[in-house]
DNA sequence: GTATTAATGATAGTATTACTATTATTTTTG
DNA sequence: CAAAAATAATAGTAATACTATCATTAATAC
């Protein structure tokens, strides 16, 4: 059973963007062709100027929609993590039982991605590939303390308390929960790009989703009492 | 007791650089400098043409050195990996207890780094700044399959590896020696970089080293049969 | 001690990038 | 339909990441 929500927009912190993209055509088609476009070349060889030609705009354009191109990419990094919390809301409601709820937040987190075919003009799946390859560079800056300071983490640190409070639930004396949480995260998108760029970084098994499983395991048995 | 080990130089693999920079003094003078001003400033904000200045010289004798900055950063991380191997082979050596053994190269692993005044003019400490907050840069780009076949990365494989290798002596049916290993090593800078720029994604209990804990508790209830 | 070679310095130049500024044209809306 | 807002067209700038050329200095070989 699928369920389509309409009328459901992820919300970007307003510091990120001169004007929100998701207010106009020009602004969706920033968005959608600089997820194709990040995702085949890499953050490194994308320009507003490529940009700008391929959906025929010019650059002066784009600048009004972001001051640079590290904004986009926050912008689409924070939408992301928007969407993923989306995803972590409606995917462990109404379970009672903590321990399944979390291995059901850790699967969340752990598995690939799937298209998403309720926001349109985002690829979810190009996305995921961006955010793989590309996210630990928009805090990896020297300018992380300003931008922390007006807020342009707090979703990503959002889903890191909101995980650590089930893995409190579970056990309230466990010590590092968003050690924990951000290690599980951040580990798991390592992983995927080890196992397509330096195998010899990771293990991958044959018939099983080995990032989903190791991730699951390290976090169930890293909490027991 | 501390041990000076003199005639004892880090290899570097020689398609990182053009003229080996350990090879003259203007290449040492580059290598330190880099450190410094890479440390304080960080990547993005380091030029050729900056450092030029500051040793003295040319851009243009520096580009006799190395091919870009990028390949610059990759022999500092280089220099790094072997260096952190060459620690890891004297810090075990003569360890019988395999447990004992690998909770020794997990301590080394994870520990914040020191300084070692057998390779003057390198700064550890400093050096160990760089790789927590721009070694994932090496590999995060369109090259690195390229770079990976040119061997590029191999002094980062090898110590995932060996350290791997005492994971399947402790537990020969452990199924992720690999990825235990990497996770360990990417999570331990990821947690220190946390630590100082977005602490609500770690835990730091005051009175102990939490990475080094948090890391060595992992991986030994990870292993366990 | 000089000739030869290698290393470094001085200087200049190029394509590209990441923007900013200005004015013209089109589109939207009241 | 007029006014305002959005976008396009065009031009320009400072900085970056290099490359090229030639002069000078230092090292080494005989």
């Amino acid at each position: 059973m699928e369920v389509h929500l309409s009328n459901f927009t992820i919300q970007v912190n307003d510091n990120i963007y001169l004007k929100n993209p998701d207010s106009s055509d020009l602004g969706k088609k920033i968005i959608s062709h600089s997820i194709m476009m990040i995702e085949q070349d890499g953050l490194e060889n994308f320009t507003f100027r490529k940009l700008a030609k391929r959906i025929k705009s010019t650059e002066a354009s784009i600048y009004r929609y972001f001051e640079s191109k590290h904004k986009l990419l926050l912008y689409l990094i924070s939408w992301y993590w928007g969407w993923m919390e989306y995803k972590l809301v409606f995917g462990t409601a109404n379970i009672e039982d903590p321990q399944i709820r979390l291995e059901k937040a850790i699967k969340i987190l752990t598995e690939t991605i799937e298209e998403d075919r309720t926001f349109s003009h985002v690829n979810e799946v190009k996305l995921s590939q961006i955010v793989i390859s590309e996210s630990s560079k928009v805090y990896l800056t020297k300018d992380v303390d300003e931008e922390n300071r007006k807020g342009i983490f707090t979703p990503y640190k959002q889903i890191v308390e909101r995980v650590g409070q089930i893995i409190l639930e579970i056990n309230p004396n466990y010590k590092y929960p968003h050690m924990l949480v951000s290690t599980v995260v951040e580990g798991a998108h390592l992983q995927r790009y080890f196992a397509d760029h330096l195998p010899r970084l990771t293990n991958n098994i044959d018939g099983e989703d080995s990032v989903v499983n190791f991730y699951m395991d390290m976090v169930i048995k890293n909490i027991q009492k």
